[in-house]
DNA sequence: CCAACTACCTGTTAGC
DNA sequence: TGCTAACAGGTAGTTG
């Protein structure tokens, strides 16, 4: 799935893939894919054909694309705003390359060459969004900055955290006091800091939370570091190429393995409809 | 306002 | 072999 270090990786290819480049057509082959634009298919596709691309930017696992000023669009949306939910990518084809099942958004760039949105799940999305004064679009604008980011404060974040009640990786997936976390750099984090996924932050004040947040923040550095991507055929950059990061991971699919810190056998617990993996000795269930 | 729950979706794998 | 169930899980919307 892509995460942080994943969508950063994509946000770098395409930026160097496509600034500058203008839409010469834009199509949606899927309109689930455009179920957030007001107006749908037609709407995505008039607003966005013709229009260049001026740079490529993100927050957490949203990715946006900003325009050149255009009179043509002139009242139009500043961004192109894209998710990749679970398993969306952006493809670069060449001018004789083919198309694929999986293709839900497809626009002919004026270098001859094509930029696809493959979803093979669907839970990714794209939308023309306004840019606020921030300079974010409107719908990012709810979530919180990412580690990645330079304005972003980890004493701030911690406090915020620990004003909660909620367990700590709920509040982690949340995206709300931070974002760019998902289910497997939650794990790791936790594992990392030693911290059962269900203890409430306020229980583990400022300085636990700050360490939950330290820790996600460098295991997601070190994922970016080695190809920023997941070994997974699902999780590629613009180019197709995979990371090599999932062979670093400590307990995300390592149920029955051993904790490589004390040897004890790493569990997998369900959690909210999806799964937990933990070190039972290094993060203890909390008493009540 | 906050916290928790669920629908959304498809390809792959496990089990009978 | 063919069928069913489980699984992967981020987000938006709803409910309590």
């Amino acid at each position: 799935v892509p995460e942080l270090p994943e969508v950063e990786t994509v946000r770098r290819g395409l930026a160097d893939a496509v600034t500058g480049r203008r839409l010469v057509v834009t199509r949606v082959e899927h309109p689930r894919a455009t179920r957030r634009q007001p107006g749908g298919p037609a709407a995505f596709e008039q607003l966005t054909t013709g229009r260049t691309i001026a740079s490529v930017r993100r927050r957490g696992k949203y990715l946006w694309w900003t325009f050149a000023d255009d009179p043509d669009h002139a009242g139009s949306p500043d961004a192109l705003v894209a998710h990749l939910g679970m398993s969306g990518q952006f493809r670069l084809v060449e001018p004789d390359g083919g198309t694929d099942d999986h293709v839900r958004v497809q626009w002919l760039l004026d270098d001859g060459r094509t930029l696809v949105f493959r979803d093979q799940r669907t839970f990714g999305w794209v939308l023309m969004s306004d840019l606020g004064d921030s300079g974010v679009p409107e719908s990012v604008a709810h979530i919180g900055r990412d580690p990645f980011d330079p304005a972003f404060d980890p004493a701030r974040t911690a406090a915020l955290l620990a004003g909660s009640r909620a367990g700590i990786k709920r509040l982690l997936l949340a995206q709300r006091h931070v974002s760019g976390i998902g289910n497997i750099y939650a794990d790791e984090a936790l594992w990392r800091a030693g911290v059962h996924p269900d203890t409430p932050a306020d229980r583990l004040a400022p300085e636990g939370c700050g360490a939950v947040v330290a820790a996600a923040t460098a295991v997601m550095r070190q994922a970016l570091a080695s190809g920023g991507t997941s070994f997974d055929p699902l999780y590629v950059s613009v180019n197709g190429e995979s990371g090599w990061f999932e062979r670093s991971l400590d307990v995300y699919g390592r149920a029955g393995q051993p904790c490589r810190r004390c040897g004890a056998l790493i569990v997998r617990e369900r959690f909210t409809n999806r799964s937990s993996h933990r070190c039972p000795v290094c993060q203890p269930a909390q008493r009540p």
